[in-house]
RNA sequence: CGGAGCGUAGUUCAGAUGGCUUAGAACGUGCGCUUUGGGAGCGCAAGGUCGUGGGUUCAAGUCCCACCGCUCCGACCA
């Protein structure tokens, strides 16, 4: 992609009021665009971004042997009706068409899924199932807050699954905590807290928050410094400085977000919707279901969060808009600008994602810190300084290389 | 929904004890020249229902009321 041909523009200056630092810097690099009080359009940069992390998500989860689907996020009344969840929900977003039908615009999908489920699922040779999607969600929150972290309409993937019973249930929802921190370090967040919201009695449902440290967060954690285990501050009988009843480690308390929640559903949405089915035994039975999601705007906007210094975002490599940052300096001059469009192209037919800054007008200084700014991780830079070689540096060193073209490839 | 702050050019902000005349600056944009290793310089130009509506006044960007919107703190967060 050649710079001067790229959808949105760097500022310099964004609102002072805006308090989150990933609000501030997706704002200034031109990832994103407030519409409205907690809604966003995602420019290029931001839509390059947000589909790595979906197609990360999409890969552990087709690995999980679930199955991507498509669900409105129009829901009649009715459904939610069913489950009682019409009234009970207040951050529901509700409209009505012409003719004075009521719909809910989907906050979450278990009422749709289910009897989706219900259509198909007939014997326990149709169990286990598992089907996920990734739309947009609607909740209408009181208060939107932090950009991106807190939206009324972000984000999300969600997968749902069906069990004959609720060992087979755990036995998934164990694997999918594992995809879960799979995922999130494939997108550069190694230091997951994970929050269990109840024991383990038998009958008493469990569910998991996947969390991420950041003062911008919304929760305070008791969070051990060696192992992934933490306590939402207001369930626990543990204080700072106690050890770690996993590992023995110290416990801290810090500000997190979550970033992805799984439960355990029970029989409470097959019963709500009549969804059986036939055991061996001929005999029909409520499935058991789990649900599992990640906010993937919200994600996007936690990765920032963690990544980032004085001067931008750092993208953590999987997930970045483009691998590489090509800036041409001194492109009047004719053997510059060959040999700019020349490593352009050939890494262009590596297959490797390339965004070259090919202004003319601008200075050297503007297009460092715009790359600066928007955070790719390896920056290459071809000048009259360079002659015949190439600069490159990683976003986060400091002092750069200055190597050949031959040796390029193999870094990247 | 309680509390606080804010709303003036594309953006970030001055102007606020009513009257400096034609509402400003910087950045950005366009044109010309100059310039290229850390947001360069000069000149010219375009760009405004001062959030909306009402009120007070000889006179309102400025004071009063209502509404709308944005940000932050809190409550809320299936």
């Amino acid at each position: 992609m050649l710079y001067s041909k790229l959808f949105g523009k760097t500022k310099k200056k964004v609102s002072q009021q805006f308090e989150a630092k990933s609000h501030e810097l997706l704002t200034k690099a031109g990832f994103i665009d407030q519409v409205a009080s907690g809604i966003f359009n995602f420019l290029t940069l931001g839509k390059k971004v947000l589909t790595k992390i979906e197609n990360i998500i999409k890969e552990e989860m087709n690995a999980l042997g679930a199955q991507e689907i498509l669900m409105p996020s129009l829901h009649p009344k009715t459904l939610w009706q069913q489950t009682n969840r019409w009234d009970t929900v207040d951050v529901l977003f509700k409209t009505e068409s012409q003719l004075g039908q009521e719909y809910a615009f989907a906050p979450t999908h278990e009422e749709t899924v289910t009897p989706l489920a219900k259509k198909f699922i007939k014997s326990y040779k149709d169990l286990p199932l598992a089907l996920y999607h990734i739309t947009a969600k609607f909740r209408d929150e009181p208060r939107p807050k932090s950009g991106i972290l807190r939206g009324r309409e972000f984000g999300m993937k969600d997968l749902y699954s069906f069990h004959e019973n609720k060992d087979d249930l755990k036995n998934f929802y164990q694997k999918v905590i594992d995809a879960y921190l799979k995922i999130f370090k494939r997108c550069g967040l190694s230091n997951i807290k994970i929050t269990e919201a109840s024991g383990g009695s038998f009958t008493k449902k469990f569910s998991h928050e996947f969390n991420v440290l950041t003062p911008a967060g919304e929760v305070d954690l008791l969070y051990c410094q060696k192992c992934s285990f933490a306590q939402n501050e207001e369930i626990n009988q543990l204080k700072p400085g106690d050890s770690c009843p996993k590992c023995k480690g110290v416990l801290k308390k810090d500000r997190a977000i979550e970033v992805g929640n799984i439960f355990d559903l029970g029989t409470r949405f097959s019963e709500a919707f009549d969804l059986t089915y036939t055991d061996k035994k001929g005999k029909k039975q409520y499935p058991f279901m789990g649900c599992y999601g990640i906010g993937t705007t919200r994600l996007l906007g936690a990765i920032v969060e963690v990544s980032n210094d004085e001067k931008g975002i750092i993208w953590p490599f999987d997930i970045s808009p483009y691998q590489v940052h090509l800036l041409g300096l001194d492109l009047k001059d004719k053997k510059v600008k060959n040999m700019s469009y020349n490593v352009y192209h050939q890494l262009l037919n590596h297959g490797i994602e390339i965004l070259f800054d090919d202004r003319e007008e601008v200075s050297a200084g503007e297009k460092f810190a715009d790359a600066d700014l928007i955070g790719i991780p390896i920056r290459l830079v071809i000048s009259q300084k360079t002659g015949k070689k190439i600069e490159f540096k990683k976003r986060f060193e400091k002092t750069p290389l200055i190597i050949d073209f031959s040796e390029l490839i193999s870094k990247i």
